[in-house]
DNA sequence: GTTTGACCTCGCCCCAAGGGCATGGCTCAG
DNA sequence: CTGAGCCATGCCCTTGGGGCGAGGTCAAAC
């Protein structure tokens, strides 16, 4: 508890490998406070008893881990903290094993077994539910939505008619949720309840793709998109907005992608 | 090539899920450069044909690529970009494998078979190399920079005696290089060549610890340095500077790692 | 007593990859 | 004519520090 016991930013990094500016935003941080502040000088004050703290930080600091991670596994026991990190590294390795696949998909443009074709989509009136979902969630959210869409069509006494659309408004993969909608088109009217919205689709054309169910997972089904906006790019056609499922699709497809595009006005 | 063809931001931006700051960014970086700028009011026009480049760098980015190393795949052709991926996914998994390593070594807090024990440092005059090394790089540098620090004594006509010192400046792993000191203690006068630096080492007391051949590789020697620092602060010590490695080590082990501490100035 | 060199402080600018906001310009439709 | 919806530029924010510069402190050397 001496003088003896405190050590200056240097001599505690030497300590540590902690450099003075690491120190000081780790005391600003609150992660590595100085047992001691000068209050003329402001010279801080390190104890020896906080270098295995110190140590233990830069270890942590060496796994990538950030500074507010760290700081809620300081105060752990060696032994959760422990399994904290397995937790973690599994994490990482199941990221890993996803940017894998995605890596795999990346390269192989090879052709769909059906040519993609073009449809008119008609004016559509919708029963929609949106959610952000990450690709793990994804099948049991269209189920879900669906159902929840269909019943509530029939409390309308609506005949909750055609395929259901899934609208990916965003990515959807492992890493990053997206906005996805689930949406029955119906004729007659129906109020929106909680989060089931009523919505117009406007008419246009879409290129459309059937997709058998063995395609449909994921990332297969990326495949899918990387040759339907290939053919679109072929065809000097230009895609607008999302890509939609179409749930079953045509011909006992399991479903059919399809994507709006502009008619083409110019000229 | 016509005006139908050019789009502006917000609908290049909804054809690949870029938002009009990440064009812009990319833009500036030459990444995605604009087919056209209007010269009055400085708006972006994107050509159609761009667009699967956009989507490219779409699904570089969600693979955490930094845009510099994206900049250096999109030239390639989609085999060679494969490979490349794969390369680099090859580096990441390796990099994990080393963090499940630090993790494993991290908790147990295993005694040594050996007690630590306090031991006076003679001054001695080195002759040393310095580099930076890998822990992969490691072992090989100190096998050649003892070689030529020895050859360099005996071409002296000294007796270049006693065991090779290993000073760990920095911190020598997997992902980060750390300097490294290889020094032969002797007695007598050479002048430095090359890189080969004399420098003189203080007197002092030092904390060692013999540790056998099977205990010295990484990272299972970072037990021992756990084991070594618990030591010094469960005793009240201090200590300073870097760790040293003495091979061969005291009583035939094949090292000894050593850590200078303060001799207890203090009161 | 003074100087010197090492150490300390704070503060600003920098990195990547944008997100968010404010301000101002542009065009098209009502 | 006016508002809506685009678009531009510019500034501030994020993480984990590195680097630099101005200025204060401290101990030892002169």
């Amino acid at each position: 508890m001496d003088d003896v016991d405190l050590m200056l930013p240097g001599e505690f990094g030497a300590a540590t490998r902690l450099s003075p500016k690491a120190l000081r935003l780790y005391a600003e941080q609150g992660l590595l406070v100085p047992a001691g502040i000068d209050p003329v000088t402001g010279y801080r004050r390190y104890h020896r008893g906080q270098i295995p703290r110190g140590r233990l930080i830069v270890r942590l600091r060496s796994l990538n881990l950030p500074l507010a991670r760290i700081a809620t596994l300081l105060p752990l026991s060696p032994q959760a903290r422990q399994a904290e990190l397995r937790a973690w590294l599994a994490a990482q390795e199941i990221q890993l094993r996803h940017r894998r696949e995605l890596i795999e998909t990346l390269g192989d443009a090879s052709q769909p077994v059906t040519a993609p074709g073009l449809r008119a989509r008609p004016q559509r009136k919708l029963l929609c539910q949106e959610r952000r979902v990450h690709i793990g969630e994804l099948e049991a959210f269209v189920t879900e939505a669906q159902e929840r869409i269909r019943v509530r069509l029939q409390a309308a006494g609506l005949s909750g008619g055609g395929p259901a659309l899934v609208h990916f408004h965003g990515f959807v993969t492992h890493d990053s949720d997206g906005p996805v909608e689930v949406a029955v088109p119906f004729s007659g009217t129906v109020e929106p309840v909680d989060d089931l919205r009523v919505r117009l689709s406007a008419a246009g054309t879409d290129v459309h793709l059937p997709v058998a169910e063995a395609d449909a997972g994921f990332p297969d089904i990326l495949r899918v998109y990387d040759a339907l906006e290939a053919w679109i790019d072929a065809n000097r056609l230009v895609g607008i907005g999302s890509p939609v499922e179409i749930r079953p699709g045509t011909d006992g497809a399991f479903l059919d992608v399809t994507y709006p595009i502009t008619t083409c006005e110019g000229s």
